[in-house]
DNA sequence: TATGAATGAGAATTCATTCAT
DNA sequence: GATGAATGAATTCTCATTCAT
């Protein structure tokens, strides 16, 4: 998936099984066993793997967190763009639309989707990286520190996040189209 | 707790009982049993007013949410600031403070903490209103809709519950003191 | 069973339902599901009256080494035996008899026959404390100590025990009937 | 360990990670994967060795057990007492002694320690001998049976054993020196 | 021999919910 | 309304054992 993370045949299976029926029927009400089944692995295997049930929801979240950034930051870069604020509201674009093509995904990882998260895990999946460069190239001519520069990712990727989840999956208070402008502005204000 | 909501001797021990069972053990690792015991009740007892777990926790974070702002409302009210933008600031301060004092809680219903579930209880506690109105007397002039006021209103509450979370509970990006001032120039650029 | 100790009929029904087991397929062949079928409750009930199987086990092999030891104090008074000696040496005999006549039980409790344990709820249950007033009648006007006596009824007990354990449930060194006459002249000589 | 008993280094290593955690956990508590794990070897490697948990453990047993009295019987001879009743009661002393230095080990024995189990084995093991013959060469003269030599012996060392275990690991009825001079009196009246 | 991933039967335990008192 | 013993389905998790490499 990520660099550097080798995943057994099995394991990929236990993880796919996992987000499906996650997504599909709610995360309490799947059972380790409907995982294994669906998985075609032994219950046993569960165990070789992961922890627990909440062990393998943390990884599925983050993994899918990761790619969520990561696959927005590709199509950033691909446009070439000249200016940092075109750069950066590109990049949000992108997220808003991933997010809308899989809103499914979007309900999981909502409550979690934080870079609060992710910035732990930036120095081992280097994908991330480029996410906290494009803002540290940008600002630290301009002698901000790397906590504002931080703190700024974080709640632009918080109001992201939170505003879709709302949005997207709750229509509240209104579809995502009519609070894009809103988010947009915002988000212009902010950096 | 508030109008019109008479609660018996027993409910109110069930909702404090488990209300500091969520904050202390966690909602997943509280049993009904556990509450009751607590609570000093017969386990049939806490059917006669709930109908699970689940619907206990919604009315309590329900309950607290409503309080959060209710107070800061009245707190701003009480400062009798003459324009919208200062009201609105002070209304977003004393939020935080309350926050401040009170991370458990904050921890228990900051997921659930949206003016999207609020909106829906308005007509219900017509504490709720006087929110929306100070918003609505501001804007309507303005002829702005409704749902564009209740869109603002709803991101600037994401917002600052967002970011309270994550700076007030779990320290991060940064401690809440280093969070205030790009909250606050966020929300008077939103505005 | 023993005064004081009152028992619904489900905590009965465990009680000999284990007993049965434990006895005829052993105490690890026998799951907690086995005895509440055999005891006709739902498995829950188990847990209403016991921690776990090793709880009941502890309780049954209590229940049981304070029969024996009540039930052979029993028969011994009956006898209105003048000498000291003669009524311990009678007291012993019917622990072997009943042995000899509940091999099964024997097996069950042999490792924790002591007066050890005994001694710990002799308090609580009264029936423990006759055999203890026999031993202190007879010896305290010698000016020997409360823990002498408890010693020496506790090695009579624990000798008691472990002969007929190996000689009646694995025929070790020899059968009981051999071994019987070593055993008084042993419990004779310690007096 | 004992002749004739050759062990590979993974054989070895799996009986010492075996004792050590059956001693600090428990053997209930012990699963052969904490064996393996600790002895560092594969988990397929135990089933080359042993059959189960079970014959490991009886082999544990067997072999500590052995120790003990072959040890007690080496100290015995090196004193080169004269007369049998002295020889004896070295001999138990020395027993005592060892499991005074080592009461976790008496710990995992005391419920198998048994002159019953090791006669068996007294002729694959000439160890075990030795202590037989102090007894027969004593007693034979006076044409007492082989099975009462035995009977006594083993009804000698259960009794050791089990006043050890109790005094020393449960301090019950009391520490194992206000036991020793009643145990000591007891065996000089057995023999 | 040695390995250790994979197995899957089976064991323990939980807990929301009911209902006779 | 209040009680709490009883329920039993559901779920998690363990662990001895196998076997292809």
């Amino acid at each position: 998936m990520f660099e550097g993370i080798e995943q057994t045949r099995r394991e990929k299976a236990l993880y796919s099984a996992a987000y499906e029926l996650f997504t599909e029927k709610g995360i309490t009400n799947t059972a380790i066993n409907d995982i294994v089944i669906k998985a075609g692995v032994a219950k046993g295997t569960f165990y070789t793997y992961f922890k627990n049930k909440e062990d393998l929801l943390d990884r599925i979240i983050l993994n899918k967190s990761m790619k969520v950034l990561h696959e927005a930051m590709l199509a950033t870069k691909e446009e070439e763009l000249a200016s940092f604020n075109e750069r950066l509201l590109t990049f949000v674009h992108h997220i808003i639309q991933y997010f809308e093509e899989d809103p499914i995904m979007l309900k999981l990882i909502h409550k979690n989707l934080s870079w609060g998260v992710l910035r732990k895990v930036r120095p081992k999946y280097k994908e991330m990286n480029d996410i906290y460069l494009m803002f540290k190239s940008e600002y630290e001519k301009e002698g901000i520190t790397d906590l504002e520069i931080e703190s700024l990712l974080f709640i632009i990727i918080d109001l992201v996040g939170s505003v879709c989840y709302h949005s997207i999956v709750l229509e509240e208070p209104a579809p995502i189209d009519q609070m894009k402008p809103i988010l947009f502005k915002t988000i212009e204000n902010i950096i």
